[in-house]
Formats: structure tokens, sequence, C-alpha cells
DNA sequence: TTGATTTTGATAGTAACTGTCAATTGACAT
DNA sequence: ATGTCAATTGACAGTTACTATCAAAATCAA
């Protein structure tokens, strides 16, 4: 690796770093990008360079992190079935978030305050949806469009997502990994009430969903 | 209902459908405030005060129709199980979408296009489901936080999304609520691969999910 | 070292939004 | 009808995220 892209990566590392400081301190609002320049030593211009937008620093951790779930899945899922391919790639990124604990939560509480972030945040995610739908589909032979695809893309995210809310709002005592192999459990057992129609016929059906 | 009242009523109408015309003619990032404003006949400062920000112009329609959803299934499910009445407000709201496609396509494809507008329909969405969630743990007897009660929320949203994009995907043909039923129908008939983690007993496993 | 290429920074500009205050309009009692 | 009060509107000034352009500086390849 060149001198140039060592300093471009410790350009963006940086410009993160002092970005969540400043964010942390006094608010994403207040925060200017003028002055997240200024804490990382670098034009307004360059920093533009690096993020076209100011909620992409704040995003930053999360691409990092979730690089992690594509990877684990496409690797596990060359030698297991896709469902247990889903669950070690959700372990494995809630894994990554729970060990890096400070800077998680201190990601999360400035996405709660700024509505644009969090408003990117879940965009991005449904991006990574449609990046896990792909590789489902390979590895289900079924076509990308398939709703079972779509489905289970987004109930892994959903799952992940849950999971690391929980470890969020005890802020960081429990592993999330409990959580999330609690929710795969509650699909299990079928604890979980799906909408479902009205039975057609007069006779009244068994609701073992709800009662 | 009084003047002003309506005078603001058919004001804020008056926008959403001039900015919408716009839109589509000329894109989203395209369209400044002061044209809305000049097209809806009225100053930057009043359009403002209607709309804090551009997005929500977009979003107007949506919030429209979701108000149907939590109004449905308020209702319905006093009389009936839970999973019941999540369908039936699915259906609801998918059958006021269907029957206004020409400005539900419209809305869309603007959402398509413009990131902000896109993302800040996910957080919406993401605050539906919180008031769903509501809802669900009062009929459920059970608390806010119950992981059940999330799960159950997220996927009643789910469901009327990925309709809903099917719907769009050919182009209104099809209506979204057999799609809806037979998403529920893969629940259903656990046509859906979940997230599963490894048996850690050393007997392989029946894998019915998968193969 | 030199020459080509890439990265940086200075500058100017656009448009979304905010805050303030005076003018206007609708509500209402007399 | 008319005067009074409250709410709505619009004009104006300012901030900031973001874009475009171009010359200066740093890096790479020889």
């Amino acid at each position: 690796m060149g001198l140039r892209e060592k300093k471009a990566q410790r350009s963006r590392d940086r410009i993160v770093t002092e970005a969540l400081t400043l964010f942390g301190k006094n608010g994403y609002e207040q925060t200017t990008m003028e002055s997240i320049a200024e804490a990382a030593e670098l034009s307004p211009s360059t920093l533009y360079r690096y993020f076209p937008s100011k909620d992409l620093i704040v995003l930053q951790r999360f691409t990092d992190y979730s690089e992690q779930f594509a990877r684990v899945f496409a690797e596990y899922s060359l030698r297991h079935p896709v469902d247990e391919a889903l669950a070690e790639a959700i372990f494995a990124v809630l894994e990554v978030e729970d060990s890096r604990s400070a800077e998680t939560l201190l990601v999360r509480s400035i996405i709660d305050e700024a509505p644009i972030a969090r408003a990117r945040l879940w965009d991005y995610l449904a991006e990574q949806q449609r990046q896990l739908g792909k590789l489902i589909a390979q590895r289900m032979r079924a076509k990308e469009s398939d709703l079972r695809v779509k489905l289970t893309a987004q109930l892994a995210i959903m799952i992940a997502g849950l999971a690391a809310d929980q470890w969020r709002a005890d802020a960081g005592k429990r592993p999330s990994r409990a959580t999330a192999e609690n929710l795969m459990r509650l699909f299990q057992d079928r604890e979980v009430i799906f909408p479902r129609p009205a039975a057609k016929s007069a006779r009244p059906r068994q609701t073992p969903n709800n009662r």
C-alpha cells in the first residue's frame, strides 16, 4: 500500500473520530462541517471529498461493521445451510458492535437525536438488505425477486437490529448474542404472532398464536 | 369548521399536488421550494410554515394512507384476534394505495430517485412501527418493550411494504391484497427460512428449510 | 531530479432552512 | 357595519450544507 492510500485512510479515520467527539459534545445539528474540518486539520473542500455529506460520517461505523455481515455469510454459507449461515453472520456483526461498546453507544445516541442521520441509516440498511437478498437468492437457487428471499433477508436484518436495540437499552450490559438467539427461538417455537387473514369457513378455527 | 381551517386545508392540499407535479416533471432535486411556493401561489415563508422540510411534502401522502392502518387495527382488534386485525389493517391500507394508483406510482417514483425523501420514509415507517407496537402491546397484555411485540409490529409493516413493492413492480396490474395474502401464507406454511443457530449436539439435524 | 498525475485548498455560488417583525386577514362582540 | 383582538402571511436577513472550478502542492514513476 502506497503512502497516498495510507494518508487517505488516516484522514478518513481522523475525520470520523473527531466528528463523533464533536457530535457527542455539541450535538449533531450544532456541529458544522467547517468545525469538523478544523478539528481534523484539513480544509472543508477536502472534508467534502472524503464525505460528500455530513450524515455519511456518522454512518461510516455502520458500514465498517456490516461489511462483516456479508463476508461471514458468504463464507459460512458455502458449507452450511442458509439459516445457520444467517445466524452466524448476525452473531458476528453483533460481536463487533459489542466489542466496541463505547463507540457504538456514542454513535447510537447521536443517531437518535439526528433525524437526518437516522433516516439515512434506515436507507443504508435497506440497501444492505438488497445485497443480502442477492447472496441468499444464489444460495437458495431462487430469483432475487422471490418473495421468500426478500422476507428472509429482511428478517435477518430485523433480528440483528432488534438485538442491537435491546443491547443499547440495557446500556451494553447483556451480550446481544443472547438476545438474537432468543429472537430466533421465538420464531422457531412459533411464539410470534404473524398477520393472518380470517378463515373464510364458518367453523371457528384454532388460534394458537393469540389468546 | 371555520373559514380559516378550510383555507389551510386547501393550501396544504394544493402545495402537495403542485409539488408532486413539479417533482414528476423536473425531478426532486431540481425543484426548488421557491418554485413550489410560486406554483401553489403563496410565499416561501408560508410554504415553510405548512411544510418545515421539502421531504415532508412527499411523505404527506403516506401519512394520509397509513392513518387508515392504525385506525382499522384499533377498531377491528376489539372483536377479533390480533393476527386477523393485523391482516385487515394491512389489506385496508393497501386498498387505499391501490385505489389511487396514479398518485401512488408517482410518489413512489419520486421517492426512488430522491435519497433524502426515501430515507425519511423509512424513518417515518419506523415511527409507525412504534405506534403499532403500542396498540399490539395493549391487545396482547404485554409490555411495549416485549420482543414479541416488536417482532409482530415489524412483521406487519414489512408485509405491507413488500406487498406495496410488488404492486409497484408490476405497475399496479395485480391487486396487492393477493400478494399480502401470499406473504402471510408463506409464514403460515413455514416456507420462509428463519435465521437459526447451528444445533450444538453432534448429531446432524433435519433441515426442512434448506436443501 | 524531472515530469506526469493525483490530491488539496481557496473561492464563489446555490438552495434549504431559521428567525424576526410588520402587514394582512379572519373571528367575534357590540 | 365597525372596531378590536388574535392568528396568518409575507418580506427580509442570515446560517449552513453542499457544488463547481481552478490553481497550488504533494506524491509517484522514470
